[in-house]
DNA sequence: CGATTCGTTCATTTTTTCTTGAACAAACTG
DNA sequence: CAGTTTGTTCAAGAAAAAATGAACGAATCG
């Protein structure tokens, strides 16, 4: 991040005449990347999406790469992820047959596509490898320890219960 | 985690010289593993913690080292993230100077432990990112690049205080 | 006391994850 | 069409994160 860092005060060593950022936009970079590494997404995927919400205009692909120096394989995989969550969309730009991406800002969709793209499919995998350990636990023998165990494996179906309950809640929360 | 598997039909109750786990134990342990690798926690934590979640009585640090197979500086390291979180608690057990842990089963108070301790400060950090982006909004140039800069910064803030208040709502979801 | 056990710390090694860049295919262009 | 631009893929390299284990201090034991 330190090295995007465009300041007009700067050393003229410091100052990049290409692709250069401001200091506003590095900020709200800087504080995507953070949010998205919070969640478990790489940080050229924030960067990319901080870029975004930070222009108003749609931007493409190779201005990405530019002014993040970042490379085309980052900046074409990055723009996947965030379309299958759908937080960019790609608009047409006439007279331009380049694809042109804007940031969705809707903190609702966001979450919903994250949750969809990230969390679901994991929520998932995990129950079904409860549903195989509710049978284990069921041939498990006699005597406390099974109790135990049998006890504390239907605890664990609450809690599978319990998250997937709270997840249309949450975006209810969002409106 | 193939490497613990062992003796899946042995009696739970019977003592396992090796520290080899039952394949109901290994389920249990793959689950929580899969659980903290979501939450971005290292799988050693999720092993601990499972190993302690499938089992009946207080467990010392060597137990761990030797039934997971894994270096005591990792076990060590790992409860102090359990403890931290407040999921595993640490139990007198007479006759023997050992600390002895037991996991914590009540998933409000692991949903909380693993707020306060690791999204809390990110959560933090972030709002003071902001607070300093606000003012930088405050002097973009006029006109509507800077407009719209102000506009969106300021919609940052919105999402901020709602992940805020979303908090400890779910606090109480899970009552 | 010395010896021993217990648990922590942290420099190093290992593993995992992310980024790069070159090769490629698809879609345009003149 | 042959040449160009655009964007994707994936093997390999770079970076980041986690695990190891030796060294250490503190507590306990004989």
């Amino acid at each position: 991040m330190d090295s995007l860092l465009a300041n007009s005060n700067a050393p003229l060593s410091e100052i990049r005449p290409e692709g250069g950022l401001s200091a506003l936009e590095v900020g709200i970079i800087d504080l995507f990347v953070g949010a998205v590494k919070m969640i478990g997404i790489p940080k050229s995927v924030g960067e990319i999406y901080g870029l975004l919400y930070a222009t108003a205009t749609p931007v493409t692909l190779d201005t990405i790469v530019r002014r993040l120096s970042m490379s085309k394989g980052s900046a074409s995989q990055g723009l996947k992820v965030l379309k299958a969550i759908g937080a960019v969309t790609s608009v047409y730009v006439s007279g331009d047959r380049r694809d042109h991406f804007v940031a969705e800002i809707e903190l609702k969709r966001l979450v919903a596509g994250f949750m969809r793209e990230e969390i679901k499919p994991r929520l998932e995998s995990g129950e079904q490898k409860l549903s195989r350990l509710s049978d284990l636990a069921a041939q498990a023998p006699e005597g406390p320890e099974g109790e135990l165990l049998r006890y504390r494996v239907s605890k664990l179906g609450q809690w599978s219960t319990r998250g997937r309950e709270m997840i249309p809640l949450m975006g209810g929360l969002l409106e």
